[in-house]
DNA sequence: CGTACGATCTGCT
DNA sequence: GCAGATCGTACGA
């Protein structure tokens, strides 16, 4: 089953960043499927977080999807060549965000192996944010995307998340006193 | 306009 | 462990 609005507009993002770890991630390109199972998330707070790209109510062409009502795909460039996948939360005019760090394949792992051009293990092949989008075949232009549509959606038919753990998030030292915040959750499956 | 800088990954040492 | 890849975005001049 789809995961309804209801769950992405919740207004707690730390909270909806720890429950989407055991969900399961899916895109629908050319018609083919392929899925995985979230295993890291970090949660973005919005204006009143440094690290989050709407802090401080910063509203840009990029930022304007993180406006959308909750269950909004958002999707960026990183560093030039990686395309990071987030799920949009909280009600519309609320920019909170959860970004997808890690998932497991579990359908079309072959597709998903060959998009990777990558000989490591199943476990480890979207294994970081920017992998988890080429494995998916997810880029720049699905931003904006309805995560109740049939591209990209997620589903309730994953597993139950065991020892999760919870930690500073990665990548964010720019933020000062906000990069410690435990806001990146990990899950064991 | 010009420029500095990333919510990263890979391969080589 | 470290450097290089690589370019859109944001912001100041």
């Amino acid at each position: 089953m789809k995961l309804n609005r209801e769950f992405y507009l919740r207004p707690d993002v730390v909270q909806i960043a720890r429950d989407l770890l055991g969900k399961v991630l899916v895109t629908r390109m050319n018609g083919k499927i392929t899925s995985a199972i979230i295993t890291e998330t970090e949660a973005y707070a919005g204006m009143t977080d440094r690290a989050s790209h709407a802090f401080g109510g910063r509203r840009t062409a990029r930022t304007e999807i993180m406006y959308r009502q909750g269950g909004t795909a958002y999707v960026y460039l990183c560093y030039g060549l990686h395309h990071l996948f987030n799920v949009v939360t909280n009600r519309q005019d609320v920019p909170h965000a959860v970004l997808v760090r890690a998932v497991q394949p579990i359908e079309g792992i072959e597709l998903i192996r060959k998009r990777r051009k990558s000989k490591l293990p199943d476990h480890r092949l979207c294994a970081g944010p920017g992998t988890v989008s080429m494995g998916l075949g997810i880029q720049v232009k699905h931003t904006g995307l309805d995560l109740l549509g049939r591209q990209i959606w997620l589903e309730d038919e994953g597993v139950d998340p065991v020892q999760i753990t919870k930690n500073p998030r990665i990548g964010v030292d720019y933020a000062g006193a906000d990069a410690l915040l435990p806001y990146r959750f990990t899950a064991m499956l």
